[in-house]
DNA sequence: GTGAAAGCGCTAACAG
DNA sequence: CTGTTAGCGCTTTCAC
């Protein structure tokens, strides 16, 4: 308020020539200011074009972004995310570790779609993995301590210290699956587990598949959960637990499992495995039991990874969708983030049966 | 330097009273100004103990800490960066398909290496793939723009036209492995390829055995060149190009290899594969051929990746350092941010002979 | 050794 | 619709 007094003895515009400030800028990226000065507007109308070009003439708009291509401009995120009060990162937290993780194609993807959207957001992909109680508390501390604006979650088990910490941080959160325990209070985003067992293991039936095993993933996950409760129903009263055997998603646990259901029901007709790497892991099984797939017994995933493809024989399965819940996930922490959400958002995506030849 | 004037009309250390605007701060993270009233000193001596605590007394220090501690401050990365005149960020530039490259174990550590590590230097890592030639453009011009402080390029093609353009700007590199037709100009973390690969197949001929083949990684990167090269001297005058077969590091391309040189020499009693996942192609191979290992054919792998350890039989190998490559190459990365280095710096790391069951 | 003060580049009120 | 201005939280001279 007391510079434009102070400046009108040097007479308006003087202070323009103080330039010897600038002399020490050598090949410094342009500014805001250079743009602004360059297309001869406020710095105020340029950050208004930079962030959307709301409440400002067309003509305008187009020769702030003529200035700022001709300068080569571009936004620095350090002054922006200071002045914004925000971090301009967002977590992603995976439980296990973090080489189990690239393992598995969906984390691949959810890594490769987050990175990817959030850039183009001008915001970090943080990666941390909870390997084990120490780090788990380290990453609480972390991601308390305002370090990042948001959190992507995928701990699908059920009681995860981790998860209850951060329910009660004030940190916007979207778990990745539905999360076992707090499906009221927090944000997510899944497919329906259940409903997609069920149709798979009832096309199995439709076929005319009388007896069909099951390598289940971890039970104390919504996914392994869900899907498990799909066989069930599709089953029917012709349920069996003999017919089940408990996995982990990882093909090895796929192998085993099956083994021991040949070893029970040495005459199952069908096997519903909760995950595509577990289906490979059962046609290895098969494979060395002399079991023919499918003539002899039918094979069915879940996931659609890559692997389901070139399965030989190519894996029928149903797709989950990891791109578009990543997309989603990303638009409700957004909505969070910016305060545009009421209250916590439940997202469900449809699922796709997907049949190849091994059912 | 007007404004000292206008205030003094209102007494000094009147503005000291315009509080008001902290009013609407409500439970925000404590800022170095909070730590500095608590532990009675100035700002400017809490950010020289946040960054070393040079040149204050022990004493301070200590109080300072205490004051961090009790008010729980973690510093502003975002103030910080824009306060030092850096991003914050270093960029992980891989060439090919991100999905192929989470296959690759080696590629899986130099992430979580590189992302925990520049985590504790309050530094975020920047994962881009180069999937295609728009997508090398971008990136280009994305680093080149100053998004970045340093970036880590594992680019091993010859001709890598990103490496050209990125060898040009000023922006801090360090290549993970040799970088053809760069190998002055750049500084570069690698193995002694070619030393190594001698003396695995030097050890195959020590035992005896005569007709060794190889199946090569691809001849256009310094890891294959090199390879095959240290193959060629521990063979000698016996080398003959039928022996020879061009894989692509993967799985698939090991086993097609040796399926090659098992056609044109049903007699080889060893074979040398420059990567474990194309060794454990071969392995398939060779047991498709109904060849015993090692009992008919001795097999060798590089890398000594977990795979290596689960095959059956476990892998003979060279271990390559990855973990101490990765964190070699962020100490190369900082000198160069920091100004520290001269000129380009070349390390090159010890390998070490692994043997197992295989060979 | 330590304090004071000048920015770093940008956003977001607030006037007009 | 546009310009002005006050910071965002920190580092870094520059004095003392």
């Amino acid at each position: 308020m007391a510079i434009p007094a102070e400046r009108s003895p040097r007479g308006p515009g003087a202070e323009g020539e103080g330039a010897p400030l600038h002399l020490h800028r050598h090949a410094a990226r342009p500014t805001i200011e250079d743009v602004a000065q360059f297309a001869g507007v406020s710095r105020g109308t340029v950050s208004r074009v930079l962030n959307g070009g709301h409440h400002v003439r067309p003509a305008v708009v187009a020769n702030v972004n003529f200035a700022i291509e001709t300068l080569g401009y571009s936004v620095n995120q350090a002054a922006r995310n200071l002045a914004a009060g925000r971090t301009g990162s967002v977590a992603f937290v995976v439980s296990e570790h973090q080489e189990h993780i690239f393992e598995d194609p969906n984390y691949v993807l959810f890594v490769s779609v987050f990175g990817k959207e959030l850039r183009r957001r001008g915001r970090h992909l943080l990666l941390t993995a909870a390997e084990d109680t120490e780090e788990e508390i380290f990453i609480g501390n972390y991601l308390s301590a305002g370090h990042v604006d948001g959190a992507l979650l995928a701990l699908p088990h059920a009681d995860e210290p981790l998860l209850a910490r951060l329910a009660q941080s004030r940190l916007p959160l979207v778990v990745i699956g539905r999360p076992l325990g707090y499906e009221d209070e927090l944000s997510w985003v899944a497919i329906d587990d259940d409903t997609s067992a069920y149709e798979m293991v009832s096309y199995l039936v439709g076929r005319g598949r009388k007896r069909i095993g099951t390598v289940t993933g971890p039970l104390n996950t919504s996914g392994g959960r869900d899907r498990f409760e799909g066989y069930k129903r599709a089953v029917g009263p012709t349920f069996r637990a003999s017919f089940v055997a408990e996995g982990d998603w990882s093909l090895e646990s796929g192998r085993v499992g099956a083994k021991q259901i040949l070893a029970r029901h040495h005459n199952i007709d069908a096997l519903f495995a909760a995950s595509d790497l577990m289906a490979l892991g059962a046609l290895a099984a098969l494979r060395e039991a002399g079991r023919r797939v499918p003539h002899d017994v039918a094979v069915a995933g879940f996931d659609d990874s890559v692997a389901a493809s070139l399965a030989d024989p190519p894996l029928t399965t149903v797709r989950h969708p990891c791109e578009e819940i990543a997309l989603e996930a990303l638009r409700v922490l957004d909505d969070l983030m910016e305060g545009r959400s009421a209250g916590p958002e439940h997202v469900v995506l449809p699922t796709e049966f997907v049949r190849r030849r091994s059912a």
